[in-house]
RNA sequence: UCAGACGGCCGGGCGGCCGCUGGCCCGCGAGCGAUCGCGGGCUGGAGGAAAGUCCGGGCUCCACGGGACUACGGUGCCGGUCAACGACCGGCGGGGGCGACCCCAGGGAAAGUGCCACAGAGAACAGACCGCCCGGACGGCUUCGGCCCGCCGGGCAAGGGUGAAACGGUGGGGUAAGGGCCCACCGCGCUUCCGGCAACGGCGGCGGCACGGCAAACCCCACCGGGAGCAAGGCCGAAUAGGGGUGGACGGCGAGGCGCCGAAAGGCGUUGUCGCAGGGGCGGUCCCGCCCUUCCGCCCGGGUUGGCCGCGCGAAGCCCGCAGCGAUGCGGGUUCCAGAGGAAUGGCCGUCCGUGCCCGGCAACGGGUGCGACAGAACCCGGCUUACAGGCCGUCUGGCGCC
C-alpha cells in the first residue's frame, strides 16, 4: 500500500477520513463517549485502527440552512487545524454543532475542541 | 427645497496566507473491467429572491381498449403576448386620491334552493314608533276670534329616528296633508342609429319605476384538465425470495390429441393443447372486450447494498439595430457562466467603504471600538407570493421660494 520512497503520508499523525453513513453516526452515538463544550459536542468511539474519521452533525434546531452551514464549516476548519497535531488514530469522531458554534470566537472554539478531545480520552 | 407617485438597478470592493470542490493537462499507482486513488500546474465555483412549493412547461416512467353516465379540480369583462399559464401587456367598467397614480375573485340573482345577525314600527310582493293632515263628541282655558291637552274614526309616508341596506334621488307643480299623482334633470330598464375587432361608449326615443344585496352559500352556464415525479429513469453488478426454458407430479367440468381393447357403437388409460366455471386486474359505476391465475428439481437471464450515468448549449446571458403605446417579436455580434451527494464556495488577517458609540479638537478632522439585511443551488426553465440593513439612477405630481 504505502511505498517506501513515495510522497506518502506527510504527517505521521493520521490518514483522515469522513464519516458519511448513517449507521456509522448511529454507532458512534450509541457506543461512544460524549464531551460537551459551549461551542460543540464531541462523540468518540473506537474505529478502524489505521484511520481517524470525523463526521459532522448540525440539526435544524440550531437554525436555518445558512446558520447550519456556517456552524458545520467552522467545525470542519477547527478539526482540520487541530486533529493532525494530536497524533490520535483509531477513532471515529462526531462533532455536533450547537447554538453557539457560529458566533463563538474561533480560537475559543479550537480550545473547546481540544478540551473535549482530552475529556473523551482521544488525546492524553 | 419639502412632501409624494411610478419604474429600473446594486446588495460590500481590493489584497495576502492556509483549505474544500468541478473541469483540463502532465506524471504515478490500484483493478479482469466499468472505473477509482495520489502528486503537481492552470482555471471555474450561490441568489435576487437560490426561499415558500402556489400555477405553467421541458424531461422521465406508467396508463396510453371502445361507449355511456357520473363525480372531482381549476379558470371566468374584451383584445393581444407567450412553448404554456391562473402570468404579462394594452384597453373597458366600477371604486379611491387635489394630482402623478393606485385598487377590484369583474359571467349568470326574470332556473331553483338558501341567508340577510344586532338595532329598528317595518328587511322583500315589508312597515307606522315619534310625526303631519281631516272629521267628531266630551272636558279644560278664553281677550269670545279661537287655542290647548287627552279620547275616537279616517287619510299620509314628506320630516325625525334605527340600520351595511328602508321599495329611486334633487327641484318644482299639485294637495287637507302627502305620494311618479304630474313635470324637468339625474339614475335604472328596453331600444333605433352612430363609433369601436370587441368589452363598451355616445346622441335620440320609449317605459313612471318594475328587477334590494350575497354566487370567496349551494348552484347554473361556458371553457380547460390522464397519473406520478430526478428517491423520475437508465447502466454495471454478490448471497437469498420472484421471471423464462426444461423434466416430473397433481387436477372441478367439457372438447380435442395419443395409446390399448373392440367388427362397430363405445369403453379404459393418458395428456396443461383449447374452452368453460371459480378467483383477481384494467382511475369510479355499468356493459362489452382484453389480460393473469398449481407444486418440485435443473439450467439461463434480471432487481436490493455499492459505483456510474441522468447533470447543464439553454424557450440561455450580454451589447446593438429594426417593428410595436406595450407585453414581445425579428435580425446581427459576442460569451460559455456552479454541478455537491452526511451534501464544495470556508477559516484567519490587512486595507478601503457605509454607519453607531467613546475620547481629543472652535471646526475641518484624527484616534479607538462595535456593527454590515434577508438568506445557501440539489433535474432544468417561465411566472406568482413572501423576506430584506443600506444605497444609487430616471420619469412624473402637488406645495413653497427665486428669476
Amino acid at each position: 500500500m504505502s511505498g517506501a520512497a513515495d510522497p506518502a503520508p506527510p504527517v505521521p499523525g493520521a490518514p483522515a477520513g469522513r464519516l458519511k453513513k448513517r449507521r456509522d453516526f448511529l454507532r458512534v452515538a450509541s457506543r461512544g463517549k460524549r464531551a460537551a463544550r459551549p461551542g460543540l459536542v464531541l462523540q468518540a468511539a473506537p474505529g478502524d485502527p489505521c484511520l481517524l474519521r470525523v463526521g459532522f452533525t448540525v440539526t435544524k434546531k440550531v437554525g436555518n440552512a445558512v446558520v447550519r452551514n456556517r456552524a458545520r464549516r467552522r467545525l470542519k476548519e477547527a478539526a482540520r487545524l487541530t486533529l493532525p497535531g494530536t497524533g490520535a488514530i483509531g477513532w471515529d469522531l462526531v462533532l455536533i454543532g450547537r447554538d453557539g458554534t457560529g458566533a463563538r470566537d474561533f480560537a475559543t472554539l479550537i480550545a473547546d475542541l481540544r478540551g473535549a478531545l482530552r475529556q473523551a480520552g482521544v488525546t492524553p
